[in-house]
DNA sequence: TGACATAATGCAAACGGTTGTAATTCAACC
DNA sequence: GGTTGAATTACAACCGTTTGCATTATGTCA
């Protein structure tokens, strides 16, 4: 039923009698060959059952027609959304996806140099990765286009980024809440990662801060509280490790003081819901006791019933693979920062304070 | 800083004082080299910061150094977790991961005998794919192994497989239910899928069903409670469309009978979820007016307090690709089948009836 | 010390495409 | 009918590795 080997290019010449040259032209379409002789070519094609060496058309060519994406962790919803927008672009495309989860510093530290290579890919989509100050060389360095999505780090300015303003966010986020009537708000966040690499000490005091969405967030909100004369009070501020767990922790304490919030912004979904946990456990009513708000809106926001700030999570990814694609082709162009805009999504779990 | 294109074996080989093939041998520890130029060798190659050209190595060698995985939606989070356990394993390896998002019904027709070829790919791992009659033929022409995460179509045991026992799992499921003094138990679950391709109508007679999980869970379902003498009403059944959505609006007319259920099996949690909803918009409260249990323990699960029977989602990928690898360099051999066990997670949607 | 086994390296073809350039065909025109 | 230029096609090099085989260097033993 089927051949030895699969068909190539050369055996198609040899039945069509031409040279592999001039099918390989009639199988891209060239104009510079008969239409006689291309359609020939394309039916012995058919019935051969060919299909282009990848790995051969590759070195030919030197294009690799695959896009790189680095991501952490993609179980996090918010960054499988994303990609959920990159792959409905690229599957309609030549390109092949191949991706990277770059989660553990150990696999990092080799990542990106190891990723970024022509002989790799054609362009890479860097999707919420945490960024420290020594990758950058590796970015500057980088032979192919990079996109960031979720860009977590402002010096990255010189490539191509799809982002949201989070200031802007945490601050509409946080006057939702003022307008309720709230005036004792909490915030949970997420903190600067650190990650451990010993070797690059010096170089982390240049760039002290590894700029998280949470952390503009809460700027934010800060402005919100300063504009409507609220004093912000680090008793309503929580910050730790990012996750559903750590974020019911550090709202069960702060639940937990004299004058307890009526009201949580909490950095992200995920968070939010760690917060809804707390409070059930202490036997507070959502919304009637408490106020919880998060951002991002996934999916899993819609079945809690989560008031949030919706980012527009596929379009992200869309638009950035897209800028992308452009990035490959054209040669030289400025680079483009591109924000989306955030919504509040108004659900069941904000209400006035109770008086 | 950097040179005009990037290192290759023959720059290093000219530098070393040496020939390519040795060069390459080198690189690849061959033993077929002295120690010492090796060494040589290496130093060079790191210093001219080499790496290899993935095309040239493929097209060399023959194998492609990637394995491709087909997917629907990856963004259900059953679907992501058990590419987390892929990713986990493959990161670690010399192979990249090509993603194929085969959802439409249009990618579908070209999308298998487009992915399975060896000069795209050393191996298949496909997830959690409705399989139709049709496709088959492409599997068994496969040139490259293929391996079957949460297969979808008892034919196909000829291929390397990881499942769970769903009528075992469904059977548990209900059987705790049963052990909590419930007796109008419920079931919503998800249809066959219909995937509408005129040109097989005849093929899809032979096979006209398209066997889900959900069916087999039903199965189990209906064991469980035959076997404690409790007759299997129709009314308590539930079919619609995969989804949060249809599973809420089933839910809800399934409880607005005369004589509702008073405990729910939902066929997955995202199902579960929308009966959660349907039951709270209708003032009940669960768990005392209603138990509600799910299926595959997603994260979100523990976010919901969902008392749900887990499969190891992330262990199926680990597994599924382990299997695929060894495939890969083992020419010949059985095909496996796994499979994986549930376990029932009890939280607090699920207590006795109220009496 | 010469013969011989063995270790180390060189050589060159192959993988399957693409593409610049040369060669051929063909039609049109004078 | 020969000339010319455009349209086709042939030719051959090249992309960067790998690998079987030939060759050379090294070491061993009688």
């Amino acid at each position: 039923m089927s051949n030895k080997h699969t068909a190539t290019i050369r055996d198609i010449a040899q039945i069509a009698g031409v040279t592999p040259g001039t099918v390989s032209r009639a199988l891209n379409s060239s104009t510079l060959v008969k239409e006689e002789t291309k359609l020939r070519i394309l039916k012995i094609a058919e019935e051969l059952d060919y299909s282009p060496n990848l790995a051969a058309r590759r070195l030919s060519t030197g294009k690799t027609f695959a896009i790189g994406v680095v991501v952490p962790f993609f179980t996090r919803p918010s960054v499988s959304a994303r990609l959920d927008g990159v792959v409905s672009i690229l599957s309609n495309s030549q390109y092949d996806l191949v991706i990277h989860d770059i989660a553990s510093p150990k696999q990092r530290s080799i990542g990106f140099q190891d990723v970024l290579r022509p002989e790799r890919i054609d362009g890479a989509l860097i999707i919420s990765m945490p960024i420290v100050h020594e990758d950058i060389y590796y970015f500057n360095n980088s032979k192919v286009p990079i996109v960031f999505i979720d860009r977590k780090n402002p010096d990255l300015t010189d490539f191509d980024s799809i982002i949201i303003d989070d200031v802007l966010g945490g601050y509409e986020t946080t006057q939702y809440l003022i307008k309720l009537g709230h005036r004792k708000i909490g915030f949970i966040g997420d903190i600067t990662e650190e990650l451990t690499k010993p070797e690059t000490d010096i170089k982390k005091q240049e760039n002290p801060f590894m700029f998280t969405s949470s952390r503009d967030r809460y700027k934010g909100y800060k402005k919100a509280l300063s504009e409507a004369g609220i004093p912000i009070s680090p008793d309503y501020y929580g910050e730790g490790q990012y996750g559903y767990r750590e974020a019911r922790e550090l709202a069960f304490q702060m639940l937990r003081i004299d004058d307890p919030p009526t009201a949580i912004f909490a950095a992200s979904d995920i968070q939010a819901f760690g917060v809804i946990r707390a409070a059930r456990r202490l036997g507070l009513s959502i919304p009637e006791d408490l106020s919880v708000i998060g951002f991002d809106d996934i999916q899993a926001a819609e079945l809690m019933e989560l008031t949030t700030t919706r980012q527009l999570l596929f379009e992200s990814g869309r638009k950035g693979v897209e800028l992308l694609l452009q990035a490959i082709s054209d040669d030289h162009k400025e680079h483009i920062n591109i924000t989306l805009p955030t919504e509040l999504i108004i659900r069941n779990t904000t209400a006035p304070p109770k008086v």
